[in-house]
DNA sequence: CTGACATTTTAATAATTGTTTAACAATGGA
DNA sequence: TCCATTGTTAAACAATTATTAAAATGTCAG
C-alpha cells in the first residue's frame, strides 16, 4: 500500500491542467514516450515551463525520462498511477471498492 | 465522462494531507457522516482550518453537509470520487485500464 | 572547434494556498 | 432573554506555485 504522503504528492502532481494534459499525452504515446520539444509544441507550452512541470511529475514518480541524442524523451510510468488508483479505491470508496471500480 | 477541469479540481482538493485524511475519515464513517467538531478533534485540526478544508472539499463536490441542531454533519459523496477514478483509469492507464484496476 | 539546436536552470515576479487569531452568526438550554 | 456551544468568516501573513525571460548546459553536425 502506498503511503499517504506519496499519494498526496502524486495527486498534487496531477492537480494542474498542464500536467494532467502532459500525463495523458504521454500515456497515449506509449512506452517510447515523446521528446520534450514535441510535447511543448503539442501542448503549446514554453520549454522552461514544460521543464518545470516535467520535474514535478518525475519527482512524483509519474514519469520516466531518457536522453536520446539531443532529445530527452519522457514516458508515463504506471507504477505510481497504479498505486494511487489502488489507494483511492481502497480508502476512498466507502469500504465498497466496487463503487469506484472502472468499467461498471 | 468528467471534464478535465473538474478532475483537476477534485485532485487538488485531495492533494493535501489534512484533506485526504478528512475524506478518508468520512468515507470510513459512512453515510451518516460526522460532525465538524468530531472531525476536528479526531484529526487535531483547529475549527477555522477545518472549515477552510471542508469548503475546498465541498466545492470540489467530494463532500455533502447537513445541519443538525447546532452541529454540521459532513459526509463523503462518492459521485465525484467515482468519476475521478474512472477518468484516471480510462485516460491515464495506457489504454489498458486493467493496469490500474484495483484488486489485481 | 564552432555554431546551432534541445533542454534545463536561475532569478524575478504574481498568484494561490494554508494557518492563525479574532470577530461573527446561529442554535438550543437554563 | 442570556449564555455557552458549534461552526463559519475575515484579515493578516508566511509559504508554495506557475510563469516568464535570460543565462547556462549539453549534444551533435559540419
Amino acid at each position: 500500500m502506498m503511503k499517504p504522503a506519496q499519494v498526496v504528492k502524486a495527486l498534487a502532481a496531477l492537480a494542474q491542467p498542464t500536467r494532467l494534459a502532459i500525463y495523458r499525452l504521454l500515456v497515449a504515446r506509449g512506452p517510447e514516450g515523446m521528446a520534450a520539444g514535441q510535447v511543448a509544441e503539442k501542448l503549446k507550452v514554453s520549454p522552461a515551463t514544460l521543464s518545470f512541470h516535467f520535474k514535478t511529475l518525475s519527482h512524483a514518480g509519474l514519469l520516466d525520462s531518457r536522453q536520446d541524442g539531443r532529445f530527452v524523451y519522457y514516458a508515463a510510468n504506471f507504477t505510481v498511477m497504479n498505486g494511487m488508483v489502488g489507494y483511492l479505491t481502497e480508502n476512498c470508496c466507502g469500504g465498497n471498492p466496487a463503487a469506484c471500480k472502472p468499467g461498471k
